[in-house]
DNA sequence: GTACTTGTACGAGCAGAGTCGAACATAGCA
DNA sequence: TGCTATGTTCGACTCTGCTCGTACAAGTAC
């Protein structure tokens, strides 16, 4: 069958707007392994997490709610910090809130073509 | 530190030789499954595996013991049989030997970006 | 035949990941 | 003050994966 192309949004780098809350404990670029950020993406509920975000970033970032992943918090919270963890998005803090984007600029850097690969990904054809 | 270049070497796709051992049980290129791939490549001994596979495959196919790795073979085979069964690599039997090589056609149409990352990895840099 | 080599199969031990419920912390608001 | 919403932390359970030793199977060479 043929696969949708799914084309990958513009990225703007915009400077951080003053007050921007700092981020999460990540590992620095130059930390970023291969290994780590493959095993990260190799869930399926990581990947749609992942996916998502790549595709409908309008916002800059998203609280953890905004996914409609039918799974209990706790279940989110281990996920989301296993993305963090491995580099692939970065959080932050907003009150009560805690919102994530990933760190495309990072992975382009370190692994280039990799984030084509989730944004090519679809939950059914694998 | 700048990273070594690594340059992919030329693909020449040659038909199989009459006499060819069938290969061993695989997943067919549509099932392919981008989060088991992914799962079977983070792992640093098989991305060592894959790599060596991918960089000096002056011959169709090696051996279990070619690549020179200390662990006892049960766990050898372990390692081979996950990435086969993933679909990265595929594996032959000639006599005794059971030979691999990277099903790099079918990740490369699956999965395009896949394999040259795993040849710009080294084990040291993540 | 025997010995050697290549590799599998099986099981045990161990560590880590995924799942979830329950309790807790905090910000905002009435 | 109390309620609600967001999300964490903890512990428990289960499941899987990694590691390895041992035993076994099948070619190859003598």
């Amino acid at each position: 069958m043929p696969v949708t192309a799914q084309t990958r949004p513009a990225v703007t780098v915009m400077p951080e707007p003053p007050g921007t809350p700092p981020p999460l404990p990540e590992p620095a670029i130059e930390e970023l392994r291969l290994e780590t950020v493959l095993g990260a993406l190799s869930d399926p509920l990581r990947l749609r997490i992942v996916r998502k975000l790549l595709l409908e970033r309008e916002a800059f970032d998203h609280p953890c709610g905004w996914f409609g992943l039918d799974r209990p918090k706790s279940s989110l919270t281990h996920h989301f910090r296993a993305l963090r963890e491995a580099g692939v998005i970065r959080q932050r803090q907003y009150g009560l809130e805690r919102r994530s984007h990933v760190r495309v600029e990072d992975l382009d850097t370190r692994f280039p073509g990799l984030v084509d690969l989730v944004i090519a990904w679809s939950p059914e054809s694998g």
